[in-house]
DNA sequence: TAGATTGTTAATCGATTAACAATC
DNA sequence: TAGATTGTTAATCGATTAACAATC
């Protein structure tokens, strides 16, 4: 093993706060920013300075005492870290409005992520493309996983069939999961759910309740 | 002041637990469970049961000794804390894909959110409906706030009009920002911004680094 | 009453922040 | 060298979990 994957246990805390670090630093980069100190990365993202420090030493000394980072490299650092920086292969399984969303999603076009075909059960959509993809039928779902080697699923179909979608995507070989419908997908691959209604229900609950704890 | 009404400071992460708690009640109540202790919502959520109670007595004595919390009553109490007792008029700030996959969302339907206008510049789109909403150009934007008592603006739009659409949103009395676009929206008022890119990015670094940490 | 389970206080654990020696 | 800023240890803060008296 590299000497760069020795990590220890990164809480989640520090995970959800990475992809923010990687958006900022793109900023940083676009803006011809060569350097920036803790101190001002973390005025910027509203967090602490040792906070970033102790982020970023959960996975080495990226910086130099009295330099600060350099953007390049620590945006470099950072990808590495996150495994942006190879190819991921995408299914999206529901071809509902959610799924044809997701499916001209920008986010997707930067970071090497390649949405391959949508799939649904709904005869009228099979066969047609979205966005340059083809719709599938679900029934060779798991099929088409294996025989294209797909590293991540997306999931934008009804809460009642996402849990059996999720095992036959973990059965075909699935690396990861990314679900929309609602109900907390179990598996043992990586899976992150995702519930609008939830961060829906959050905004209203500030709304009533004031808006001291934002974030 | 009502005596239900006098919450201290509730923490961010019992914010985010409130959804849940709902989500989950809402499946008991379908199932017809009429009562459920501590121990065993919070053995259905994967949460401690300590937990549990600690969460509803931020709110109030919703549990009874020896019996536990009657699910509907329950159910209820959650429901006024996450203050979804009313109707909540929406606007969507940008009617692309995601603007579009919003004005169908399901999550709207049960908890009396109503989209009531799209807002676009575009201006092939504009005169157009989307799901049988209107959608109407940017610059009436702040106007039909004010005239309709619009509650929640979602944005959809591109980062670089993200925050202006905002300030105006803010300016014309909304009460509360659903922001998709990937830039963090500051203001006023209750505010929740949702990184699609930053979730998959996650997803990825756990794909990478194993899923020992999930959720 | 006896059993169950809450509400609440205390203990633990982990994450954030502060401090500072190391060093560029 | 002097100044700046990191990496890292220690202190603090807050959230989670355990324990248990109260009570239905």
């Amino acid at each position: 093993m590299e000497d760069y994957m020795k990590v220890g246990k990164v809480s989640d805390a520090v995970i959800r706060r990475l992809p923010r670090y990687y958006r900022e630093l793109l900023v940083l980069r676009t803006q011809g920013v060569e350097r920036v100190s803790s101190e001002k990365l973390a005025a910027r993202m509203r967090l602490n300075a040792s906070q970033v420090r102790q982020d970023f030493n959960c996975f080495g000394g990226f910086g130099q005492q009295g330099y600060g980072y350099n953007v390049t490299s620590l945006l470099s650092e950072v990808r590495r870290i996150l495994a942006l920086n190879r190819e991921y292969k995408l299914v999206i399984v529901g071809a509902g409005n959610m799924g044809h969303a997701l499916a001209n999603f920008e986010g997707f076009a930067n970071d090497g992520f390649h949405v391959v075909a949508l799939f649904d059960n709904n005869e009228a959509l099979i066969g047609k493309e979205i966005n340059g993809k083809p719709v599938l039928s679900v029934a060779t779902l798991g099929d088409y996983i294996r025989a294209n080697g797909v590293d991540i699923g997306v999931i934008t179909a009804r809460r009642s069939f996402a849990q059996e979608l999720a095992d036959a995507m973990i059965e075909a070989g699935i690396k990861g999961i990314w679900n929309f419908a609602p109900i907390d997908i179990e598996g043992e691959v990586a899976i992150e759910n995702v519930h609008l209604s939830d961060i829906l229900c959050a905004l209203t609950y500030r709304m009533e309740h004031g808006n001291e704890a934002e974030e």
